[in-house]
DNA sequence: ATGAAAGCGCTAACAA
DNA sequence: TTGTTAGCGCTTTCAT
């Protein structure tokens, strides 16, 4: 036996009031005597009645629901986020509908349009590209819109990354310090701004020690075509190979180590050093033992979140465009630096 | 300047038809002639209208939204199988809604309150156990519900597992065939049909064989508490210390494999062969290499996705429990077995 | 503080 | 095939 589901006016009818009593006393602002109170809630109690949060939506215009877009799961960073994004968000009474796109600026702009169908509140679009069009599109329906580990230049959209050319420094830096001297990058996807922040700090601060990058290729923040990169870039006598490498994230820095050690032989640190960006977990088993700025997800996450609801509910006064400093782990993939003291 | 989303009523207006004519033109299985279609798709065009899903979910009892609950995205499996699930369903016009939980038995039971409150068209319950109220309430309120990755003994619910008893007899059988005459376990959690399937297969062949576990330990699904359970195990003379180990999941398989090889300076397989369950990509890499019995992600989504619809759409005949085999895939982690043919 | 009434935007009978 | 009508379950004026 299937049971409809219990309606506000049902309650109210066991109750003795009316029903709009009954949904005074399920909405938070909203006054109601202390006895009509009770007795709804008894009520309410016996009957199992929950209200229906699509009906209260639709005439609210508050779903409590955010659009949360993301192109995959396999670099461990986005289910970390996701993860903790979705936590957050559930804490302060919202939850999350899942969108997955490939990250190509037309799937993007579809699935931003099937998220309005669903009247969300707000949208969280993670390490994804948005059309100028769409991003208007969403202004002009009033729905917020945040951007995680992305920035977008020229554009009024609010966004929280990483520090990520402060980052790119730091690793310049490092390297340089521990004496290398053909220093190679295996780079990501080139249209993310996470990429060009990382790399265009990395190579500046390259620039100010007198040194240019040895070597580059693409990963494409994928871990096969990283690999791709490390052998062209490594298979080669060592005069002729990098002494160090910055990997653009994580992800590809694990594919790049094992193709140096297990295919090539090499050592790491020994014949090259390694340093990648994010430090998800995996970075610091000892199997990997990675040197990585770590990207701070739980401040990512709180960030992105309180701009998200201040902008839902009115608190906002304008875009937040923030990025956050993460530090320099240091780890046994690359060699000690002389004198170096964070 | 915020515009209000255009609604049926305004491109019928526009198109100079009613606004029943304009649902129907929107509706799958309506009828609209050409004219009126064409009328109506023009104007929409026009205003850039969409149907609000919303809207429809309330009048037609179908919100096109499943709710997805799981526990944590840390094992890699998780992230994995939700992209998969979240793409086959957006194929088929679902979206996810996502519930995180801790695996206790309220805190599942009030997610799942929430997630009916969504009027939810179904429910994916990922690896968590569910109170048998529970699943009464939700069979009561009419909406199908599929466990993933976890089978409930004694109750009517679909699932879809991987043959759990079946990969522990596999891993019992390859370790024989090794010769290992230590065999030792770490347990996930015992509260899991996984582990209790994956070791009753196990330890039911070992005993076939005249052999019994030499050690156990549980480990929780956790990376931290399988590591401390390795040492515990292992930090012993040789003679006194397993020569094999299964590890309940591949998530706990590399922090032992970690601790073997990292701390106690122990050789695998050398000294002892580790074996593991699930095969996420992680299991691949150089850096473990490790042998594992694959649960076949793809199927298992594909299975859940249309038992969920089939269920939703009403064509099903009652619940459905599948578990599908899959195959142990024999990695570096192991040693090679005498005349072993798989 | 409370009830009556008017919708939110849509689908699904029901007539025509 | 089409328009008219009646809601889906709820929040929110508006009176009282």
């Amino acid at each position: 036996m299937v049971e409809r589901p219990v309606t506000s006016a049902e309650v109210a009818a066991r109750a003795g009031v009316s029903q709009s009593a009954v949904s005074r006393v399920f909405t938070p602002g909203a006054s109601a005597s202390k006895a009509t109170v009770d007795k709804v809630r008894k009520a309410a109690a016996e009957l199992g009645y929950r209200p229906n949060v699509l009906a209260r939506a639709m005439v609210s215009g508050k779903s409590r629901i955010i659009g949360l877009v993301v192109a995959y799961l396999e670099n461990h960073f986005y289910p970390e986020a996701l993860e903790k994004l979705s936590n957050a968000l559930q804490e302060r009474g919202y939850h999350v509908l899942i969108f997955m796109a490939a990250n190509t600026s037309d799937k993007i702009d579809d699935v931003v349009e099937e998220i309005l169908d669903y009247q969300v509140d707000g949208i969280i679009a993670a390490s994804v590209a948005l059309s100028s069009q769409l991003s208007e599109r969403c202004r002009a329906a009033g729905i917020p819109m945040v951007l995680f580990n992305r920035s977008q230049p020229g554009t009024e959209l609010s966004y929280v990354t990483s520090n990520n050319r402060a980052g790119g420094r730091k690793v310049a830096e490092y390297l340089l310090a521990c004496g290398h001297q053909r220093i190679g990058h295996i780079a990501g996807w080139d249209g993310a701004s996470t990429q060009a922040d990382r790399e265009a700090g990395f190579v500046a601060r390259l620039h100010e020690a007198g040194q240019d990058l040895f070597a580059r290729a693409g990963g494409d923040f994928h871990a096969d075509k990283a690999a791709q990169a490390a052998r062209d870039m490594f298979d080669k006598p060592a005069d002729q190979r990098p002494d160090a490498v910055f990997v653009a994230n994580d992800h590809m820095g694990f594919a790049v180590m094992d193709v140096l050690r297990f295919e090539l032989g090499l050592s790491v640190p020994g014949d090259v050093a390694v340093i990648a960006y994010d430090d998800v977990p995996i970075a610091s088993w000892p199997a990997y033992d990675m040197t990585t700025v770590r990207q701070p997800a739980n401040r990512m996450v709180a960030e992105t979140v309180d701009i998200l609801l201040a902008e839902i509910e009115g608190k906002s006064d304008g875009p937040r465009q923030v990025e956050i400093d993460g530090p320099l782990i240091i780890r046994g993939s690359t060699r000690k630096a002389e004198g170096w003291n964070e």
